[in-house]
RNA sequence: GCACCCAUAGCUCAACAGGAUAGAGCAACACCCUUCUAAGGUGAAGGUUGGGGGUUCGAGUCCCUCUGGGUGCACCA
C-alpha cells in the first residue's frame, strides 16, 4: 500500500469520512498536478453537498509541514508533498525482497497447484504453446515470491490416436529422435488419408494399450518418453520446470475411470444414449453451447478423454492445495466449462482458469499441417544468434551464455508483454527488437548500474534520504515504491503483462535520472551516498521484476 | 446460426476497480558521446479510442446494437 495514500487518509479522516473511505478513492495523478489526488464526487451523495464544497471543507483544516500545497481543482483535491518528505517516507518503508513482502501480506505457507502446458506430447512445441508455459511459469514465480508453496503439474496425454499414430509410424525406427517426430507425424497423417488400413491398425494399437497389453504399453511409453524428454529439455533451457508429470493412462490402467463413472451413475444427469454411450446432460448449466451434452464413454463403456480429465481434475481438486489454477488456451473455454460442471456435480471445486488467446503470424494463423509454424526452438536459436552478434560487435568477442540470457529474455518479454486475453501478433522484427520497450532495455540499464556499483568503493548502506529531491530522483523513488503493489496486482489479476509494463516504466525513470545526474562524480558526499543507495535499490527492483518474468540479468552488457 | 474474447497513432502495445489534457516503443524527421556503458537521452510529428445509441458529475473502460478479427459449438485429445 502506498505510504503517501495512508498519510493523506490519516490527515483527512473525520467523523463523516473514515480513512477507509478516503483510501478507497485516492489515486495518483499526473506529476504536474501533485503526488496524491482525492476525487470528491463519490462523497457528494452521502454528504448532500457538492464535490467542490467537500474538497474546500477538507482543505480548510489541513495544516501539515510536509505538504507543499493542497489544491482544489473542480472537485479533485490535489496534494503536493515536499520532495524530501517523499524520499524519506517511501525509501524508509521500502521492501523489495520476497521474505518481507510475503510476511507483510500474510500468504506464507499456503499452497497453490498450477497445471500448465499439457500439450500433445507428439512434437516440438511452437510459440503458441509456449505462451501457455511462459504465462504459467511467471505466475508460479509470483506465487513463490509471495510466500506460496508451488506445486506445478503437467498432464501428459499419453492415451490417444496421436500417440498411436507415432507408435505405428516409428515401429521400424528403433532409434527415432525427438526432432524427427514432427515430420513423421505430418507424413503419417498425410498417408492415413488415402490408406484406411493405417487408421484401422492404429485403433487396434490404442485398444490394446487401453486394455493393458504390456508389449503395446511399452511401445507407447517409449514414444511418450522421447516426446516428454524432448519437450521438457526445451522448456528446461528456458528455466521452466514442473514438479510432477501426471499420466492420463494411469486413470485407465488403475481403473479410476470406472470408479468415477460409478459415482456419476448416481446422478440423474447421466444417461445412456441410444448407442450405449454414457452422456452427461448439462442443460441448464452456464455453458456456451445450445444443448450441452458431454459424452464420457464409448459404446463399450470405455472412457473417452473427458472422463479421464474429470478424474484428473478431481485429483487436483482434492489435493489439499489452497488454490488450484489451470492455464489453458482459449480454444478450451467451453470444454473447460463442461468439465467444471461435471466436477460440481461430484461435489468438487473446479480449478481457477487463466485463458490465453493464440499467437498469430503476420499472414494469419499458424498451421502445423501447412508447415506454417514458428517453433519455440527456432525462436530461441534466432534470439540467441542475434544477441550474440550484437555482443560481438560491442565487446569484440562472442559470449553464448550472455547471448542466451539476453535472447531468451527478449523471447519471453515479447510474448508476456501482451495481456493473455489478446492475440499475440508475432513477427520476427518486433520479437527480436532489442531497443526501446524490450527486456534488453532493462537488462542494459541494470548492467549500467552494476558498473557504477563496482566503482563505488564507499559505504552507502545508511544514506540520508532527504537529500534526494530532484524531480528525476523523486520520479524514480515513486516508481520503485510501486514494486510491492505491482507484484500483488499481478497476483490478483493472474496477468504477467503487468510486470513487463512496470519494469519498462521503472527502467525509463532510471534512465532519465541517469542522464541528468551524476552519481560517482557528485561533490556532495551525502548526495553521492544517497544516489548510490537509490540506484542499488533500482537494480534490485529491476532484477526482481525480471526474475518474476523468468528473465535473468547480467552484470555487464 | 448461437456463445465467449478482442478492436486505442502507419505498425506493436499501455492506461492500476469508470476520473482531469489517452501514454510508450518501432518506423520516419531534427538534435545530444573529451564526463559513471549511445542496446541510451532530448525535441517535434502522429488520435473523433472500429461505427451508432445509452447509463454517469465524469466512459478507451459499464450496457445495447452494428461491423471486423480470434475461439468454440456432444460421440477427438
Amino acid at each position: 500500500m502506498n505510504k503517501l495514500y495512508q498519510y493523506v487518509a490519516n490527515l483527512l479522516a473525520n467523523e463523516q469520512l473514515t480513512s477507509e473511505m478516503i483510501l478507497e478513492n485516492l489515486e495518483t495523478p499526473s506529476a504536474d498536478k501533485g503526488d496524491v489526488a482525492l476525487p470528491c464526487f463519490k462523497f457528494a451523495k452521502t454528504l448532500h453537498t457538492s464535490p467542490i464544497a467537500i474538497a474546500n471543507e477538507l482543505a480548510k483544516n489541513i495544516n501539515d509541514e510536509n505538504l507543499l500545497k493542497v489544491e482544489n481543482v473542480n472537485g479533485f483535491l490535489n496534494f503536493t508533498f515536499k520532495p524530501e518528505f517523499i524520499a524519506q517516507t517511501l525509501l524508509s518503508s521500502l521492501a523489495l525482497d520476497s521474505e518481507t513482502i510475503a510476511k507483510r501480506n500474510g500468504m506464507q505457507g499456503k499452497t497453490v497447484l498450477i497445471e500448465h502446458t499439457s500439450i500433445n506430447p507428439n512434437a516440438s512445441p511452437h510459440i503458441g504453446r509456449a505462451r501457455n508455459a511462459l504465462i504459467a511459469d511467471s505466475l508460479v514465480r509470483v506465487f513463490r515470491f509471495l510466500g506460496w508453496k508451488t506445486d506445478v503439474h503437467y498432464f501428459v496425454n499419453d492415451v490417444g490416436k496421436q500417440i498411436a499414430m507415432l507408435v505405428y509410424a516409428t515401429k521400424d525406427k528403433p532409434n527415432v529422435t525427438f526432432n524427427e517426430l514432427l515430420q513423421i507425424y505430418i507424413d503419417i497423417n498425410e498417408k492415413a488419408k488415402t490408406d484406411a488400413e493405417i487408421e484401422k491398425t492404429v485403433f487396434e494399437y490404442l485398444h490394446k494399450f487401453e486394455s493393458g497389453d504390456k508389449k503395446v504399453i511399452a511401445e507407447f511409453e517409449k514414444i511418450v518418453s522421447i516426446c516428454i524428454k524432448g519437450q521438457t529439455a526445451i522448456f528446461d533451457e528456458l528455466g521452466i520446470k514442473w514438479d510432477k508429470f501426471d499420466y492420463e493412462s494411469k486413470y485407465i490402467h488403475q481403473h479410476i475411470t470406472d470408479k468415477v463413472l460409478e459415482r456419476l451413475k448416481q446422478s440423474p444427469k447421466l444417461f445412456e444414449d441410444k448407442d450405449g454411450r454414457y452422456v452427461l446432460d448439462q442443460r441448464g448449466e452456464d455453458i456456451g453451447i445450445e444443448e450441452p451434452m458431454l459424452v464420457i464413454t464409448r459404446n463399450d463403456k470405455t472412457s473417452l478423454y473427458a472422463l479421464r480429465d474429470i478424474c484428473y481434475s478431481l485429483d487436483k481438486a482434492n489435493s489439499g492445495a489452497d488454490r488450484n489454477i489451470l492455464v489453458l488456451g482459449e480454444d478450451q473455454k467451453v470444454y473447460f466449462q463442461q468439465i467444471s460442471a461435471a466436477l460440481r456435480l461430484l461435489g468438487a471445486k473446479p480449478a481457477e482458469v487463466v485463458h490465453y488467446s493464440f499467437v498469430l503470424l503476420p499472414d494469419g494463423k499458424m498451421s502445423t499441417r501447412q508447415g506454417k509454424v514458428v517453433l519455440l526452438e527456432d525462436f530461441m536459436k534466432e534470439a540467441t544468434a542475434k544477441s550474440n552478434t550484437a555482443i560481438q560487435e560491442k565487446r569484440g568477442e562472442s559470449d553464448i551464455e550472455k547471448a542466451k540470457i539476453v535472447g531468451y529474455g527478449a523471447l519471453k518479454y515479447s510474448i508476456l508483454k501482451c495481456s493473455p486475453e489478446k492475440n499475440v501478433l508475432f513477427d520476427w522484427n518486433t520479437a527480436l527488437n532489442f531497443n526501446g520497450d524490450s527486456s534488453v532495455y532493462s537488462q542494459y540499464n541494470y548492467a549500467r548500474i552494476q558498473s557504477i556499483l563496482q566503482k563505488a568503493n564507499y559505504d552507502y548502506s545508511k544514506p540520508n534520504f532527504q537529500v534526494l529531491k530532484s524531480p528525476e530522483e523523486i520520479a524514480l523513488i515513486k516508481e520503485i515504491a510501486r514494486f510491492e503493489d505491482i507484484v500483488l496486482s499481478t497476483y490478483r489479476n493472474l496477468n504477467p503483462s503487468i510486470l513487463t509494463n512496470y519494469v519498462y516504466n521503472l527502467t525509463t525513470k532510471f534512465s532519465q535520472f541517469y542522464t541528468t545526474h551524476s552519481i560517482l562524480n557528485t561533490e556532495n558526499e551525502d548526495i553521492k551516498i544517497a544516489r548510490t543507495y537509490l540506484i542499488n535499490k533500482t537494480a534490485e527492483a529491476i532484477k526482481n521484476t525480471l526474475n518474476l518474468l523468468g528473465i535473468d540479468t547480467v552484470q555487464s552488457l
